[in-house]
DNA sequence: AATTCAAATGCAACTCTATTGCATAAATAT
DNA sequence: ATATTTATGCAATAGAGTTGCATTTGAATT
């Protein structure tokens, strides 16, 4: 078992105390972390420097992708296992924010339609962001 | 004529040099900006503070809507004459974030297609962000 | 045109998010 | 057990945006 030491096994990262605990909120929470939410979640007191330096590694070595849901701070979630490798994020997202509990999540399960554009745009990637209420809410 | 004083009018706000500056900005640019964008763009020395507060002001009166495209400043477009009132946004729209000039579109003759969530998930406002090549690049 | 008064502006100081440099500590390979 | 690379923590800093307050300005009224 030990779902975060494979995890970070398999995306070519040291096996340390501080990953471990921030990819677990990861793993549990279903929704995307900022630092700031981390901060909240964790028991242990890491140095904020490490916590950044932390979520930027897992954004580059494809275990994270950011979500932006117009909050000041930027957001994390969990990438889909197999989508996302080193420097190349699957990068079409359905990202919805709740807008009573202030949470966002990414709805992996869904894909958004393709889109006709104006003469002259062509698509590289496609994010759509949704407000609304969700599940729990 | 004097396209920004009959827009500041409409909208209940003083007309002042500093909004008129501001607001041609918006007029003349066919893409979201920022404070930085603005204050690159104006001749005239406008304080910090008051750029700020100018474009809160615009946004709380429906000149302009915020425009959420990854990057770490709020950029905001003109909202279509019509679409928007004093604190009530139409609030779907297509953003085009363009990844070489950077650039965001506000792409307002599109409507993104309703989506079907997962149960339990009701939409409020539906923003599609897209990434790629612009017209000019 | 002068007066009035609320609203807008500018300055200084500050908050909050995130980053950089550097010395120390810890994880894997030998 | 040792070496080497990588991760961590502390201090300082950068950048975006905000708050408080005194002053100025716009426009409504006389």
């Amino acid at each position: 078992m030990n779902e975060s030491r494979a995890i970070l096994k398999k995306h070519g990262l040291k096996f340390t105390e501080n990953r471990k605990v921030i990819l677990e909120q990861f793993i549990s929470a279903n929704y995307a972390l900022s630092y700031n939410d981390i901060e909240n979640l964790i028991e242990k007191k890491i140095d904020k420097v490490t916590v950044y330096r932390t979520l930027k590694s897992f954004e580059e070595n494809g275990i994270v992708h950011q979500v932006v849901d117009g909050s000041n701070q930027i957001k994390y979630a969990l990438c889909n296992s197999g989508s996302c490798s080193s420097n190349h994020h699957h990068d079409t997202h359905i990202h919805f924010k709740c807008v009573d509990c202030d949470k966002t999540y990414c709805l992996d399960d869904i894909t958004p339609p393709e889109l006709i554009l104006p003469k002259g745009y062509s698509i590289a990637k496609q994010n759509v962001f949704i407000q609304g209420r969700c599940q729990n809410c």
